[in-house]
DNA sequence: TTGGAGTCAATAGG
DNA sequence: CCTATTGACTCCAA
């Protein structure tokens, strides 16, 4: 049984070193009751020597967060776990953003701290040899209560809203998040129960905001507001969209980012047939002369995230006991190096197949564009100086 | 204030 | 049921 051969080219960055744990403080939810072993508590953590996640996000070592939603997607699909089940006992989070998570994850040097959060709770729960048995306990008893409500309490009514959710699990919102509930626009509000609608963009708003983007990915208050009265929509939500887009426009890029890291070198490379390019609009106004590549300024790093074509990769669950650390760069943390030992399970997951799929070429450029566009804004920001014309007082 | 990071939660499809 | 998408909101830092 040979060792991996590792090698991943730890890259020693600048990395920050964040020592500055904030005396927890936060909003542990302080619940009365308490423990049991192992049982329900909001964001059950295994023993571990006592240390609260956030010490343990802040001692973390690098974390492959490609491989872990790889290898958590595939033991919950294999075992028939939903992400809202995951996603509140395990993450704190709810459906939506464990989706999104699943499906997206940000490079682990991209990521707050707060943002690491979910991977290291991932990391963790792959490492319990019983996760998969507690998860679908809990379901079995979220199933017999959701059973015990319908039969008993038909006529009966505690609603109001939140309907489901039921379960056991309460907590829901464990980390921090009280507050705020509903709060209507102090304007007539009659009755509790005044939805908000939801906001909805036609496909045609959406094909507008997205061509003004590529003209301005940070527009100002004025283009913000003619905007708005053009497509008829708040401002409000026009400022939202572009909060929205440019994030996810980011994250994408991150993401194509991992996945030329991955394959780089040896992969058959990719598939320049640009195939199918969906319907973007392919306008574009910007245009931008140079495209030169070449990274702009020498924030990133070039991770080193080879690996190695792993030849088979047999699953097994169970064990999970790796020899030694390799030594990340994090110097102490004796237990945390345990915890985090990468049960291989994971650590090769990375290097199987990345699907190297690119689905959309087409785009990549447009949004490397929008990139520079965001860096020349700063830039600008920086220098004091914004739109040219504007000048006007 | 502005922008970014994280999330929530409604909702559209399966 | 479940998952993916996405407008809106909270927190935080500059």
């Amino acid at each position: 049984a040979p060792e991996s051969p590792l090698s991943s080219a730890e890259e020693s960055v600048k990395s920050q070193q964040e020592e500055q744990m904030c005396q927890a403080s936060i909003q542990e939810p302080s619940e009365t009751s308490e423990s049991q072993p192992g049982t329900p508590l909001p964001l059950p953590l295994p023993g571990h020597a006592g240390l609260s996640i956030q010490e343990m996000v802040a001692m973390s070592p690098e974390l492959d967060t490609y491989a872990i939603t790889k290898k958590v997607k595939e033991v919950l699909t294999d075992n028939n776990l939903g992400q809202r089940l995951f996603g509140e006992s395990i993450l704190g989070l709810t459906q939506g953003s464990v989706s999104d998570l699943l499906a997206r994850p940000k490079p682990w040097h991209k990521l707050s701290l707060k943002g690491r959060e979910p991977f290291v709770r991932m990391q963790l729960w792959l490492n319990d040899p019983r996760n998969v048995e507690k998860l679908m306990d809990m379901k079995r008893m979220e199933k017999k209560a959701y059973m015990k409500r319908r039969h008993s309490s038909i006529g009966e009514s505690h609603s109001l809203e939140s309907g489901l959710s039921g379960s056991d699990l309460t907590q829901s919102a464990s980390p921090q998040n009280l507050s705020q509930q509903q709060q209507q626009q102090p304007q007539q509000q009659q009755q509790p129960h005044l939805k908000k609608p939801r906001v909805v963009l036609a496909p045609e708003e959406k094909e507008a905001l997205k061509r003004a983007y590529q003209q301005k990915p940070y527009p100002s208050p004025k283009t913000i507001e003619e905007l708005a009265s053009q497509l008829n929509l708040k401002t409000s939500t026009v400022i939202n969209w572009f909060h929205n887009y440019r994030s996810r426009i980011r994250r994408e890029l991150f993401i194509e980012e991992i996945q030329a890291a991955a394959s780089e070198g040896g992969s058959p490379s990719a598939r320049p047939g640009k195939s199918g390019g969906e319907g973007d609009n392919s306008c574009d106004g910007t245009e931008s002369d140079s495209t030169a590549e070449g990274r702009p300024s020498g924030s990133e790093e070039r991770k080193g995230l080879l690996e190695s074509p792993n030849r088979s990769q047999r699953d097994e669950e169970g064990e999970a006991e790796l020899p030694s650390a390799s030594g990340t760069s994090r110097p102490r943390g004796g237990i945390i190096d345990s915890l985090f030992g990468i049960p291989e399970s994971v650590s090769t997951a990375t290097a199987t197949a990345t699907p190297c799929r690119n689905p959309k070429d087409s785009s990549l450029r447009k949004k490397k564009a929008a990139n520079l566009n965001n860096i020349i804004h700063r830039l600008e920001k920086a220098a004091n100086r914004d739109e040219p014309h504007e000048w006007e007082f």
